[in-house]
DNA sequence: CCTCTATTTGAACGAATGATCAAATTTTAA
DNA sequence: TTAAAATTTGATCATTCGTTCAAATAGAGG
């Protein structure tokens, strides 16, 4: 029983959730999967069952990425409101270009993938709630520490913010217009702290 | 020289578009085209190229549509603004469902499309840059006939409608909640009017 | 060292893909 | 009515796709 498996299996996830990121679910190929996690294709179907599968797996494992990066924010800027903020610039602006795509992982597999895979679908979806959950919770301390308004609803301001930060993704993609995201989001979190 | 053509001609265009706003671009296959359009291959390579010609024409398409609808709404709500929220209400909410997606195929296929296909990224910018420059036209046609503040930048304005436009229909997809979509749009438009 | 089991390999499968083209059909013009 | 030109047809092409599986390899226990 070779178990040399978990460290090297979140390896090879994180690998695939890459290129995926970069070029969507139709636009891999097992080719370029095997390829990029350097697995030949019996073992890959051994580990993961099928390609819809791993990506799957390389969904959770961004989503997972992404919530990580926000609480390493938190803690930098040293207050919730702070660190949403840091973590909005970062996302949208510096590590665009770092990044496999400008766009969020979860809103491509959204709006690429159709009723064909409705597991991709639902699993993105709920994934994305779970980020303005998170959102709320964060809003709800930043409130509680006297960042934002006492009369402020933490639940509506993060479903604000997750559209923010669909729209501000996709539009860097658009415009490459940097200075005047980075305003944008200035303007976002003045409006948010008065 | 059977020249039936530019009327029928854009009601396959026009069909096709559909298809393409469903499915995507690698999610529609030329079969399914085929079947859409009801044309033999032979007929599609001859009056089209390419499957990528085609979708490129269909983007015009769609493009042009959108366009037509924000005019009719503006002359339907008796003002530059009035008209611009009727059509965000329209497309977000009321239309989201008869629609083949609830999202922007500008925005699908730069969200889908990779460097692989150059020019359809390209012509997808074009065309969202037009929009935004539209928006700007109608904000400033609004803020002189006063329903927007006289120290109102429509550029500016115009760049916050267009990411509130793509984040709105995006997330409408992943949350299917009308009503508080409804309420961010009155937000959105009550915060220019002042 | 050997055997048994678990894993990995890569050739191969059938289906689907985008595209082509000679033949059939339809349209045009005389 | 007829011949030339334009268009449509659908069988077919070479690739590529996701996936499978028998054979080869590697590790564990005795």
């Amino acid at each position: 029983m070779a178990n040399v498996a978990k460290y090297n299996r979140d390896d090879v996830i994180r690998k695939a959730m890459l290129l995926f990121w970069e070029k969507g679910y139709n636009g891999t190929s097992t080719r370029d999967l095997q390829q990029a996690i350097d697995m030949r294709p019996g073992s890959i179907y051994a580990a993961f069952g099928s390609k819809e599968q791993l990506y799957r797996e390389a969904l959770v494992c961004y989503s997972q990425g992404m919530a990580e990066m926000l609480g390493q924010r938190i803690v930098s800027a040293g207050s919730a409101l702070g660190g949403l903020e840091l973590f909005f610039r970062n996302v949208v602006i510096d590590q665009c270009d770092s990044n496999p795509s400008e766009v969020c992982m979860l809103v491509k597999t959204l709006t690429e993938v159709n009723d064909d895979h409705p597991e991709l679908m639902e699993l993105s979806r709920e994934l994305l709630k779970r980020t303005e959950d998170r959102f709320a919770d964060i809003l709800q301390q930043a409130k509680e520490a006297g960042e934002i308004a006492t009369h402020a609803n933490p639940r509506i301001l993060a479903r604000h913010l997750q559209v923010q930060m669909i729209g501000l993704r996709i539009y860097m993609k658009t415009s490459r217009n940097p200075e005047s995201l980075s305003e944008q989001i200035t303007t976002i979190f003045a409006n948010i702290k008065r």
